[in-house]
RNA sequence: GUGGGUAUAGCUCAGCUGGUAGAGCAUCCGGUUGUGGUCCGGAAGGCCGCGGGUUCAAGCCCCGUUACUCACCCCA
């Protein structure tokens, strides 16, 4: 090329066919979220860094862009050099999820919210990674949470919500897979696990479904993890669904988290919950119920949410309970595909070179006044392409603006469905 | 952070064993059509990603580099 003209790596450009089928998903998600009764807010993409580094984030800190001081001086490097914190150059960071901000704008503003507060939030996250299929380093997240409710009644409402949208937006196969964190740190101390390596342990049990038992148990050994009993304990959870505890409970199962997701079951029929005893999620403030979107065609999630009734203390000193549940706009969008829905009240008007400006504009006008969305297009030598172009934007119809004298009584509309 | 693939016209891609840079679509022009989505002809458009090397000669072979892309890790 020329020249290289490309949106910085991993972030993209949205032709106008992509804007269209995007806003409608938003609109849709939009109004399942509201009919819900969450209100949306906003909050600015940038957080203090020292925020957005306080240990909430898991892995997600490390891939934080950071927003350099201004004013910076050549000395202020060279200190920065010498007590290789290069980060204390950085007081401003882009936000790399919604969960963060939210807990500080309600630690800011909890004198004017409600004792029970539910939240939307729709809007782009940044994150320092290397690009792939369905990950990108700025993408929009669709984020409902309530706080101030410690009952399960906030995980149905969220959930239901969640899987109401996925239902408006005409997304089939989607299953809602739900663990609770007590499960997995009761699973953990029945195998004696040190507390330092619970997270790395529990990466490991996430993988069981990719690398089966004998992968987890390899691994697990490499950390240490050793107990006799594991390969059996592990054959156990990967046979594991709703009839887990049917008869007697099996050792490693919390009965009282266990027992809540099979309120939350009964609570929800119409939803497709799958009880995932490997379930994870990396995001370490979570402390309760944890669930995660799968669809059979994908590797990867489309959201997921939980639990995380410590977080808000950080920011306010007292505990305030929370959960949250966050839909991948992108994965999302990607699976819809492009909806060309053509309008039959979008027109085109192809005119011939020459044609008389003030004339066109007067014919446009008259047309917009009656409720019509009108573009003009100069008749090309291949009028094929221009109408094609035209029925991909969502026009749904075209005329031929003859020369001499147009006039609305003239022109002879089309279908442009081909 | 680790590994693979790709990079040629605005777009999608050919380019043989190293020998003058190609097609389709899009664009522009001429004609045809003349209430028109047809057809014919022509033109324009290229640091062959970038830098080095081998060679009489490199789009092609070698080394490096950058970008894109896919997968792993992790994630939405």
């Amino acid at each position: 090329m020329a020249t290289p003209v490309t949106p910085p790596r991993g972030m993209r450009d949205f032709l106008p066919a992509d804007k269209a089928s995007r806003e409608h998903a938003l609109a849709v998600i939009r109004r399942s979220f509201a009919a819900h009764g969450f209100d949306e807010i906003e909050t600015p993409v940038m957080e203090d860094a020292a925020r957005l580094h306080s240990g909430l984030g898991g892995d997600n800190e490390k891939l934080a862009f950071a927003v350099m001081k201004r004013g910076l001086k050549p000395a202020d490097a060279a200190a920065a050099a010498e007590s290789g914190d290069l980060l204390a150059l950085a007081d401003l960071g882009l936000r790399f999820d919604l969960t963060v901000p939210l807990a500080r704008f309600y630690a800011t503003h909890r004198a004017e919210l409600p004792t029970v507060f539910r939240a939307i939030q729709i809007a782009p996250v940044w994150r320092a990674e290397r690009p792939q299929k369905g990950r990108y380093r700025q993408f929009v997240q669709c984020d409902i949470d309530i706080i101030g409710e410690s009952g399960l009644l906030a995980e149905i409402e969220l959930i239901t919500a969640t899987a109401a949208a996925l239902d408006a937006l005409g997304l089939t196969g989607c299953s809602i897979r739900i663990n609770d964190r007590r499960i997995l740190t009761t699973l953990l101390a029945h195998w004696k696990v040190a507390p330092e390596l619970n997270e790395r342990a529990l990466i490991v049990i996430d993988k069981l479904d990719k690398i089966g038992v004998d992968g987890v148990v390899a691994e697990l050994g490499g950390l240490g993890i050793s107990t006799a009993d594991v390969a059996e304990t592990l054959n156990g959870i990967a046979d594991a669904g709703w009839n887990a505890a049917d008869s007697a409970p099996p050792v490693w199962l919390d009965t009282d988290a266990y027992a809540d997701l099979l309120a939350l079951r009964a609570a929800m029929p119409g939803v497709r919950l799958v009880f995932d005893p490997t379930l994870v999620r990396g995001m370490g403030y979570y402390t309760g119920t944890i669930f995660e979107i799968s669809h059979p065609d994908l590797g990867y999630s489309l959201g997921g949410g939980g639990r995380y009734d410590g977080m808000i203390g950080r920011f306010l000193g007292t505990d305030v309970p929370a959960c949250g549940f966050s839909i991948g706009f992108e994965r999302i969008v990607d699976l819809l595909g492009a909806d060309a829905a053509s309008s039959e009240n979008a027109v085109v008007l192809v005119y011939e070179k020459g044609t008389d400006s003030a004339q066109l504009v007067a014919l446009k006008q008259t047309l917009v006044e009656q409720g019509l969305r009108v573009r003009l297009e100069q008749r090309t030598k291949n009028v094929k392409a221009l109408l094609e172009r035209a029925a991909g934007a969502g026009y749904g119809r075209y005329a031929f603006v003859g020369n001499g004298a147009p006039g609305e009584a003239d022109l002879e509309f089309r279908s442009l469905g081909g």
